[in-house]
RNA sequence: GUGGGUAUAGCGCAGUUGGUUAGCGCGCCAGAUUGUGGCUCUGGAGGCCGAGAGUUCGAAUCUCUCUAUCCACCCCA
């Protein structure tokens, strides 16, 4: 292996037929974001640093140590991409969307990069699917957003996977619970491990998610979210559930879920399986009322979550769930000398246009080596052009599971009676 | 950033207590009497044994360093 370099760490290549796994899902998840009424936005993969520092939050893991930041040649701090949200409310604001009315509802497929140490499940350069829902305060929009990812695994045939929902409150009963959370994890400082110590100081929330036998037992005590939610906040809980019980989604509410990111807020929620490994959070999402404010934007509740592609790809792998075959060749033209390899050409030509998956010698290969090939390729057909089929302008058609013979005029119909050929085959073998 | 596992052909793997030209399966290419695939057989291409240093008469094999990769912590999708 003397080759120059390998793709840089944590990322990877798609090779086909697995590239086709890919379309496949990517088809069903636009598929259903359209019928929930969502359209597709596309943004740049780089933004200026500050939207991500502003929006993911200053004090956060993914700002301070994750981000692709440099400066490009006009002296500009910009970032790849850490997340799609960002982006999205950045262009719905840009392109001031919210004069169309609310709610505006967007999709997209993006790839997003943190330096992070990869494992499984988590790569350098990852794809997410992710929905935005601007303008919706009602907990019912909550319920939708949810409603859609869940329509997404099932539709998928995705089993196992338990929805955790939770509210982190509005800032300022999580203010209060905050201080709450310190002063009961103060009380327990001499117990606490030294990376909970450091977490007293920046994010008392984090002690609630150590793995750490005694922190998760001091945890246990700790003083509760859910009992810290002024009443607007609990009423939108209430009302979310209620939702999602009339939508007959099941869920555990899980007061330990914290999400890393500083915009959200009320709910948060997560898909988990336990088929992924220590990554076992398919999709993540939350509401984010403070966003659209805090990138200079009047007031907009907004919502969303995104959905981890290589995740989903690793989780139906492991739950053995079939996907579509790559489709491939119909018919494959071998020839003998070059005016038959001249024709199979022409031939080839004529029925792609007319959507036959068609193939024709282009290695040179003797016959054999070509018969060899398409039956390697799958090929559904295959005919022999010689000088005897050119002369006589008919050839041989031949079925390479049932072995049957038809034959074949070479002229300019020879897509329509491929077509009947084939239709006839299929009719058959019901 | 901190741990642990692993690095031999495109892929999956052998390689005995250090011993001479480094092997197997699959895949790839070409043939097995001159215009037909799958099965079988024959042949072929393809490796600085992850990189660098060290020990030794001699290293894929032992030691160290580095790098890559996988898994976990952390964090998140």
């Amino acid at each position: 292996m003397a080759l120059l370099t390998k793709a840089p760490k944590g990322t990877q290549d798609f090779l086909p037929p697995d590239t086709f796994d890919w379309q496949t899902i990517e088809k069903v998840l636009r598929e259903e974001a359209i019928i929930h009424g969502f359209g597709e936005i596309r943004t740049p993969v780089f933004e200026h640093t500050e939207l991500f520092q502003r929006s993911v939050g200053e004090t956060t893991d993914v700002v301070q140590k994750e981000m692709y930041t440099f400066t490009d040649k006009g002296d500009r701090s910009v970032t790849l991409r850490p997340e799609g949200t960002a982006g999205a409310a950045r262009a719905m604001l840009e392109h001031a969307l919210y004069n169309e009315g609310f709610p505006i509802r967007l999709f997209y497929f993006t790839s997003c990069y943190r330096y992070e140490k990869p494992q499984a499940g988590r790569y350098r350069e990852f794809h997410q699917f992710g929905v935005e829902m601007f303008g919706a305060q009602d907990p019912i929009a909550d319920a939708q957003v949810i409603c859609l990812a869940k329509s997404i695994f099932d539709r998928l045939g995705v089993k196992n996977l338990s929805l955790q929902i939770n509210s982190i409150g509005c800032p300022t009963c999580r203010a209060k619970f905050q201080d709450a959370l310190r002063t009961y994890f103060a009380s327990h400082h001499s117990q606490l491990c030294e990376t909970c110590l450091g977490r007293l100081e920046r994010n008392p929330r984090r002690i609630l998610d150590c793995k750490s036998p005694v922190c998760s037992e001091i945890a246990k005590g700790a003083p509760h979210i859910l009992d810290y939610l002024c009443d607007d906040c609990r009423e939108h809980f209430d009302g979310l559930k209620q939702y999602l019980d009339a939508a007959g989604v099941e869920y555990t509410v899980n007061p330990t879920i914290v999400r890393g990111l500083d915009y959200y807020t009320n709910t948060v929620f997560e898909f988990v399986s336990n088929d992924l490994g220590a990554q076992g959070t398919v999709c993540g999402g939350g509401r984010y009322n403070g966003l659209i404010e805090e990138l200079g934007g009047k007031p907009t509740p907004g919502l969303g979550f995104g959905l981890g592609m290589e995740r989903l790809m690793l989780l139906l792998k492991a739950q053995n769930i079939e996907l579509p075959a790559h489709p491939h060749c119909e018919l494959f033209i071998a020839s003998m000398g070059p005016k038959a390899l001249m024709r199979a050409f022409e031939i080839t030509r004529e029925l792609q246009k007319c959507s036959v998956m068609a193939e024709c010698d282009v290695c040179g290969r003797s016959l054999k080596a070509q018969m060899k090939y398409a039956d390697k390729i799958g090929a559904g057909y295959t005919m022999v052009l010689g000088d005897d089929e050119l002369e006589s302008g008919v050839a041989v058609l031949k079925n390479m599971k049932t072995k049957e013979q038809v034959k074949i005029r070479l002229d300019e119909d020879i897509s329509t009676q491929f077509a009947a050929i084939t239709a006839a085959a299929e009719d058959l073998s019901f």
